[in-house]
DNA sequence: CGGTTAATTAACTTGTGGGTTGAATATAGA
DNA sequence: TCTATATTCAACCCACAAGTTAATTAACCG
């Protein structure tokens, strides 16, 4: 619906399938149809989800001959995570978990 | 749309509207009332978008008297994060980064 | 009790998301 | 050039999301 970018993420975001897509891509380069292979359901359904991947930006696609590999494009979930850290909390928790292990490093360092 | 918790974390922050009560919600606990107070829409609508939020377990819902104050409930954007991390890359990258600042930190401790 | 405030429920409209099937386009290869 | 393969486009269906207004529930207060 809205079409600024956070929303278009978490909207592409929000479908099981194409967060699968997305992971299956994280192992590399693919086309449609090797996408669309382990889904049940139609080329054309899977088509449509990669276009509205394409939209959020989470991909990309070439050209190989008949082919259209699609490539993951991590961009757009930089401001995804970065809003979810904003409001995720605890930061002084990790900070005090980071500071501990600072520490013990010093410590390690200077015997 | 799907069910499953991931799906309707990202779903539930795929509205800015949402978005914006979950970050009012940051600044502490509001009622409905307050909460729908900058939208320019009715306070039904809000009551709805609370539902989703709800639904998803990013608010939970008090009652003092005849008002249902609203909590955030930071908890699903664990995994939410979690699963965008996963993808985001580049590990090596980050890693790399902490390296070098552990290395400056062990040279300084041993001078 | 009656009135006011807070919030939800109900019924409805409109738009769009996710799926289908069938036709169209583009390219490789015989 | 003709055919097979890969992918998209178009038209359609159904369910639901997001909004509206009107009615209902719940609790306080005079």
């Amino acid at each position: 619906m809205p079409d600024d970018q956070l929303s278009l993420t978490f909207a592409a975001l929000a479908d099981p399938t194409r967060r699968a897509i997305l992971a299956r891509l994280a192992d590399g380069e693919a086309t449609v149809n090797e996408l669309a292979e382990p889904f049940d359901m139609s080329l054309q359904a899977v088509s449509k989800h990669l276009k509205v991947l394409e939209r959020a930006g989470l991909i990309s696609r070439g050209r190989d001959a008949q082919w259209r590999p699609c490539r993951l494009e991590t961009a757009p979930l930089d401001g995804a995570s970065e809003w979810i850290a904003r409001y995720r909390g605890n930061w002084t928790d990790r900070f005090d978990r980071l500071d501990r292990e600072i520490k013990q490093i010093q410590q390690e360092g200077r015997p």
